[in-house]
RNA sequence: GCACCUGUAGCUCAGUGGAAAGAGCAUCGGACUUCUAAUCCGACGGUCGCAGGUUCGAAUCCUGCCAGGUGCGCCA
């Protein structure tokens, strides 16, 4: 509603039709942001080339027909044919003071379409490590930065619920005992659970032997093996919901969408496939060779839908939901939050259900490919003796190291207050260091600089909120009841107000290019503003109840900025700090 | 060998074909009698991996090369 950007590329579009001809009326106006003005319009150098005149001349061709005397103070050629365009204080102001009365703080509503997201995706039994943390959390940011543009979106939880490891699994918690203190471990500590499985599984060839006929009997529907199975599930599923609680994730019970749910659709994909000539046997296996993709000495690469032994893989599975998503979800847009080493997979299923008609043209899939995390020493973040760090002590401990900081910053407040901050900012830290760089790329891990104060971080962001919540406490007013009207007069208010009409406008591209650091970045400068503004504009003190009264919007209408974009990142942001 | 990703300040990272490439950290120098100094301001810091090409204009697009990472048939 309130974006600058797009307001000003409509007027300039339609300068640039009145000036030029009808037949630029759809010419892309190049609204930037500029270090000269608020924005620059750069259409007019482009444009030269193409109607062979001089690109200045163009340009005031362009600003003799622009109208927009109400929003913007000036308007200037510049250099080779840049045109300059400063808003309006008042028109900033207007439009700052009409965010806090829209509940939706400038987020547009966009046409609802259905979007599944499958991100998070665990093991039953295992451990999650930092790679499962970092899906969850980008998986679950696009979610509700989706919801909140409208859309309806579908979370999958494609956990891995299947397959041979449940052979032992599932021998290994009979003979444990079904409600034995071994089998309460897959609550709590699964890699335990699960490396005593594999030990027995390795060292006892007569385990080995029940754990084959197990994984034949599940299979087979065996209505005992399955039971054992079932257990299993759900008690992975209380280690998943204390993760999921822990991190302020959004994903329930009714997300899962694990391996399992597409047993029975597997025999049909295979067969479909293989009439269709999709797939082929080869080496016992049935196949999907598609051109382009070919491996080790330019043989063709697989993806193999059914192995000899006639078991179905992950590419199976993987076709499966495809399919499931696009015909009984009605999803339009397919997002799968999965590692970046998977690219080649998924790119191999979705053009064989491309092929197979199960991907129909309009409907796109996009793999929002997720970086490993590092640890300082730029290899896959371990503990010290190599194994994968428990994400539940990698929680804890940013929770410790956090509550440590409070205790040293604020002793007067009780113990419980301190310790709910300090889980907010323990957790949030975390989360906004996942979301804050770009989510392909890897990036290092390092406790001391997600926690810190200073720079595009989470407890950053909810320093800044927390203050505006000081000032409103000290001045007993409540943020709901600042209306304003907002009156701009010094710098930093003007630079403030325009930080918050970006909000709207960053959240949409967060949802159309799938990448949540925009959002941070966003949020950092708005903070950034803010700070500079607290620094120089007094709030309380102001001698002038008109500018208390405009100090008190702007600052009501930053805390639900602030909130409403943490919110969005799944960040809390405490009372105070 | 093939494919994908990455290469930007000492470090960690942004950067929508537009003007003189940005931020944070670190370093150095400043600012608390004033709404939270867990903060802020200033300075220093660059052959945007290399070489070509396209373009009025390239960190951005194309080609080649170099370096690092990852993946490449029955685990998922």
């Amino acid at each position: 509603m309130a974006d600058p950007q797009e307001i000003l590329a409509a007027r300039v579009q339609s300068a640039l039709g009145a000036a030029l001809g009808a037949e630029f009326a759809e010419t892309d106006p190049v609204i930037r942001p500029s270090q000269f003005a608020d924005y620059q319009a750069n259409a007019a150098l482009a444009l030269a080339k193409r109607i062979g005149r001089a690109p200045r001349d163009v340009a005031a061709d362009i600003v003799a027909q622009l109208d927009v005397d109400d929003l913007c103070r000036e308007v200037e050629i510049s250099g080779p044919g840049f045109i300059n365009l400063t808003l309006r204080d008042d028109w900033i102001a207007a439009q700052a003071q009409a965010l806090l009365s829209d509940p939706r703080a400038g987020v547009p509503q966009q046409d609802p379409e259905t979007v599944a997201i499958d991100y998070s995706a665990p093991n039953v039994a295992k451990e999650m490590h930092v790679g499962h943390l970092r899906t969850t959390v980008v998986g679950d940011a696009l979610a509700r930065v989706l919801e909140a543009l409208g859309h309806r979106v579908v979370r999958q939880n494609h956990i891995g619920d299947w397959g041979t490891p449940f052979g032992m699994l599932i021998e290994h918690l009979l003979d444990a005992g079904e409600d034995s203190p071994e089998a309460e471990l897959v609550k709590t500590d699964p890699n335990a659970f699960y490396q005593a499985a594999r030990e027995k599984f390795d060292d006892s060839a007569e385990f080995a032997a029940r754990a084959r006929k197990r994984v034949v009997d599940l299979q087979a529907g065996d209505p005992e093996t399955l039971r054992l199975w079932q257990e299993l599930v759900d008690l992975s599923k209380v280690y998943f919901n204390r993760i999921y609680a822990k991190l302020d994730v959004t994903l329930t019970d009714s997300d899962l969408a694990g391996e399992s749910t597409y047993n029975a659709m597997l025999p049909g994909i295979c067969e479909e496939l293989e009439r269709t000539g999709i797939a082929e046997i080869s080496e016992g296996a049935l196949c999907v060779f598609l051109e382009g993709f070919t491996g080790r000495e330019g043989r063709p690469v697989p993806l193999i839908v059914r192995k000899s032994d006639g078991g179905y893989g992950y590419g199976t599975t993987d076709l499966a939901t495809v399919k499931y998503r696009v015909e009984q979800l009605g999803a339009r847009r397919l997002l799968y939050v999965i590692g970046a080493p998977q690219s080649l997979h998924l790119r191999m299923v979705w053009q064989t259900a491309r092929k197979a008609g199960w991907l129909p043209e309009g409907v796109d899939p996009v793999h929002v490919q997720i970086g490993n995390v590092l640890g300082s020493d730029g290899k896959i973040l371990r503990t010290r003796s190599g194994k994968p760090i428990r994400l539940m002590e990698l929680l804890d401990e940013a929770v410790e190291r956090a509550t440590t900081v409070v205790a040293d910053n604020r002793p007067d407040l009780d113990e419980a207050t301190r310790a709910s901050i300090a889980r907010d900012v323990g957790i949030g830290a975390v989360k906004y260091a996942d979301l804050s760089v770009s989510h392909d790329t890897e990036y290092v891990f390092d406790y001391d600089r997600m926690l810190a104060l200073t720079g595009n971080t989470g407890p950053y962001l909810q320093y800044a909120a927390a203050r505006i919540r000081s000032i409103f406490r000290k001045g007993g007013v409540d943020p709901a009841s600042a209306e304003g009207p907002v009156v701009l007069t010094e710098p930093a208010e003007r630079e403030l107000a325009l930080a918050l009409l970006g909000f709207g406008p960053a959240v949409a591209a967060v949802g159309a290019t799938l990448e949540p650091h925009r959002l941070c970045s966003y949020l950092f400068d708005l903070a950034q503003a803010f700070t500079a503004f607290f620094e120089q504009c007094p709030v309380l003190q102001a001698a002038d109840p008109a500018v208390r009264e405009s100090r008190f919007a702007l600052i009501a209408a930053t805390l639900q900025t602030l909130v409403a974009g943490l919110d969005l990142l799944g960040v809390r942001a405490p009372e105070q700090m």
